[in-house]
DNA sequence: AATGAATGAGTATTCATTCAT
DNA sequence: CATGAATGAATACTCATTCAT
């Protein structure tokens, strides 16, 4: 039963989020959801409190996973350098390899309500706290520079990352995003080490 | 005649400004607007074609203004690295002196339509060329590394600088945005360098 | 068998009439009431056709036994004035002691739909034929006047009672709704008598 | 232009009072009233804040005036059971005339919203209160019992009154109301009399 | 008999845009 | 040039009722 619940309650997610990155946002209607999930319009509300809130979970749900994943992949790496490299692969590969998802994250729901955008904002928060993590740690192995400020380069890192994806996204996916992560590293690494 | 139409236009610009600086993106109707500027509501249609189009029109306006000083700024300088800090310094210093316009153009425009993103998308790109003019300057000058992806890394230095603004409003401007500019410049150049 | 189904439909008359009065007639949904009656939504239609038929039923069974009760209550009076008193004596303190009855029949059910007000009118009209009966007794026991309209009389007395007892509900129950037959009665038997 | 608009108003309140008097309450769809009226959907809330304020200011409207024509009415009687006659022929010819505003007032006004309950309350509560102020002259007058509960009398009358229109409609309106005048007072002037 | 998940019809309200004055 | 009253399309959500289990 349980099950049954939560696979229903993902297929909802799975419609909205195939029917925002087909249509775009503002031609996500629930009824229009509804269709693409084949339940009726008030089986959805029988899983959500609102549309907002389909869309909030939709957004954590699968960037909280993504940020899970960013999680374990660093756990088994043995310097700050390689966490790095991790992460921009992880950054890179997943958004490439999930063309819907990223297109959803990086454009559709920007245009949406406060209460969504601060639901974005939290899941992004603490992504953004894992690479200053990364960072303070790589200042502790006397990998990094001592006198960097983790605060102002994190928000370095991830608004580089972030607009390469969009740029990549906007532009058409005409070339391979998985391909930037060295010449990405490059750049970053330069601008850490010690 | 003409003037006195241009300083029409300017003035239901200015209002647009206002009204979104104050009630956000979803609250600026037409009508509102029309109250700020003290005309009545056709009369917006007389200059502009839509709605769309005056948020555009701002956009163009106002970026296209700062993109112009941005062109002029590094006109007088003699190498890559100081036309970069010339760029850094105006990013951070102007968006921090005009707190509506950094207002209104990172976070409630971003909202907008797919049209009004495009437009955006346009002014946005002349200032990212810019970038990406600098740092061919700097390879050429043997200042930067030869080996630069000019394409990529002019996203990660526009990702990062626009990152760290969007960041400092979020957070409720409690630091000083200009005082940043030395640390970023420290970890562009450090990643730039030959 | 067949009393085990009574009890069910009992309850369910009962937990409706406690979320009618508890929450209102627009808040009392069938699902309310079903999980007021500790049973499953689909029960409910086991023991009535729809919504309407719960609140027809609630209010022809609890008002039906409250005419009932006037029946025998005048049963065993002598004279029409002594039968008039013990209508309004029941009507006034029956209502006083079931406040909830007195709510949602009163107040409540009267904003519903026009089959239920049909309903109710019936039940209400045995009442006022009931109140037509005594008058007419009068007349033949010479007691009230020859040239009474019974037919507009039965609703002046029923009328007056009526909103005496709403008006009563209204402003809070601040007073005894049985103090107040001896001054109705006065005031009708007045205008009663030969 | 305040003539042009207050009639507009008016048109609207009229189609109001049309739609709901011809197909209900509960089918006094906003659309309805507009088309009614002959102007779009969207005008109506040019006019008012929203469909319950159609009802309330419908009610207030004509009701107000209705009581304030029972003011006037009774300014230039010399007794107080002259004014009660001319309370007693107003309310029945009035409502008798208008058979569109009796019925909405009388029968599906009274199914609607608490806040528009409310303010039907007020209107009526004007109205009580000066049949109340009727019966403290005649009772200075001499004219009536001194011993009177003028508080419970006034919802004598009014509820008496209140039954016999409501009770005309629902019957089909087969007999003259203002022929109940007379048969009405003698009943309640009989009761009230010293 | 009992359940409760699923259904889907129905409606008030906003606001960009027009056009008669 | 300027006005502002009028327009009308477009959409989330509730809840009585059903029916497979």
């Amino acid at each position: 039963m349980a099950s049954r619940k939560k696979e229903k309650r993902q297929l909802i997610l799975e419609a909205a989020l195939q029917v925002i990155a087909e249509h775009g946002y503002h031609q996500a209607q629930v009824s229009r959801i509804a269709k693409e999930a084949g339940v009726a319009d008030g089986t959805i509300y029988l899983y959500f409190k609102n549309k907002e809130d389909i869309l909030v979970s939709l957004f954590q749900d699968r960037l909280g996973d993504l940020v899970a994943r960013f999680h374990e992949s660093i756990r088994d790496t043995d310097s700050a350098d390689e966490a790095l490299r991790k992460i921009c692969e992880l950054h890179y590969s997943e958004l490439e390899s999930n063309v819907a998802l990223a297109y959803v994250t990086q454009i559709e729901l920007r245009q949406s309500s406060l209460e969504l955008r601060k639901a974005i904002g939290e899941v992004v928060k603490t992504y953004i706290q894992l690479i200053e993590n990364v960072l303070r740690q790589g200042i502790e192995e006397g990998l990094f520079r001592a006198d960097l400020d983790v605060k102002l380069t994190r928000l370095l890192l991830f608004g580089g990352m972030d607009e390469v994806v969009t740029s990549w996204l906007i532009a058409g996916r005409k070339y391979s995003l998985a391909a930037q992560v060295e010449k990405t590293l490059e750049f970053f690494l330069r601008g850490l080490r010690a």
